[in-house]
DNA sequence: TAATAACTAAAACGAACGTTTGATTATATC
DNA sequence: GATATAATCAAACGTTCGTTTTAGTTATTA
């Protein structure tokens, strides 16, 4: 059974989680093979549909066991931002949008979360409108409550540069030569700056 | 002769790599198949590696055929405000290397560039390496000028956002369903806005 | 007109792909 | 210990892939 006996299962079923997504970081979904992935991580290749069912099966279940715990706590951290203060700062929101990933999320979770921007739109939109809709939602309307006389558009629109920086800062591939032994801490605090400021621009 | 006779062999040429463009951009290096594209642009299968010998050839050759004519833009750009002012401002550097992008860029150049980003480590390090070394240098000298004071590691860190924030707005995915009817000139005005205040942060 | 280059067409190559099947081993329950 | 179920395995399915080959057609040059 499934539930029991979770030991070797479930390691296994890990193992073929970890390995893909180092696999899908690197190749992109069409790029990585149910072959290279199985073969990484030690289980027989009829293994990965035993557990995922199909290759997207197994995208999915990486999307959600790496997404879903950081924007649960990217929530966490607004709920508790807008029950403490009467109106609440806009460093303070960014920062309950940034610090789970810029901080609190390790290597994988940082370059899948890169790598999905960039997969065909048929494949990763059900998991973005699944796994951000929601997110997206609480703070635009957080951030409706720092700017109330601005338009939701001109909301999304700054909010939408603030992921870009973010991815940038996750990716930081080939660009940047330069960047690389910059700690997480000091990257976090500079892309907040930076962010905090380009949103206020012209208020 | 492949000077001679330009009639039908430029319009294939064209063809196939405006048809590869597209689907790269939709799919993906790995994603996309020779014969998905020479099937798009009614050429033979053959003619592909008769014009550009492989797969990665042709990625390449669309590449460059994009790239570079920004790139010399923005350089363009660049050169003449270095000649023309004693000290450069911030915003018209920023301008020199987003305006030729956002403003001047048809959408197959905005989403390849987007998509490029996406593509695996060994397939785009080549040619990033080859058609923005250059470029980052010479942005990188200019904003020196504005900010002597600041670390060239601190440059290149915020110039990263710059790149971010243009990547997402080129992208504009599926994260912000609410943006898209907005013109090209008011996002380019909102982006130039957001990333010259960012720049300024703390300064 | 003959020779050469540019290009197209069709077929096939071996390799790799996602997926399925059927048998086999391990584990748990009675 | 027998039985049922979960887990794993090797092998093969049909398809598609990038690439090559071979033959043929069209255009240019001498």
């Amino acid at each position: 059974m499934h539930t029991e006996n979770a030991d070797r299962t479930d390691s296994a079923r890990t193992r073929i989680l970890d390995s893909a997504e180092r696999i899908f970081v690197s190749k992109g979904f069409s790029g990585a093979s149910l072959r290279a992935i199985t073969s990484d991580a030690n289980v027989n290749l009829a293994a990965a549909h035993y557990y995922f069912e199909s290759k997207q099966g197994l995208f999915s279940a990486v999307f959600h066991r790496r997404i879903e715990p950081i924007n649960e706590q990217r929530l966490t951290n607004l709920e508790r931002l807008l029950n403490a203060t009467g109106k609440p700062d806009l460093r303070q929101i960014l920062a309950a949008f940034l610090r789970p990933v810029l901080l609190h999320s390790n290597q994988g979770t940082l370059e899948f979360m890169a790598q999905l921007t960039a997969e065909p739109e048929e494949l990763i939109q059900p998991l973005i409108a699944r796994g951000f809709g929601h997110l997206i939602t609480r703070f635009t309307v957080a951030l409706k409550l720092v700017f109330p006389e601005t338009s939701e558009l001109d909301l999304n629109i700054r909010f939408s540069f603030v992921v870009g920086a973010m991815l940038q800062t996750i990716f930081n591939r080939s660009f940047f030569m330069g960047i690389g032994d910059v700690s997480k801490e000091v990257m976090y605090q500079k892309l907040l700056d930076f962010c905090v400021a380009g949103f206020l621009n012209n208020e």
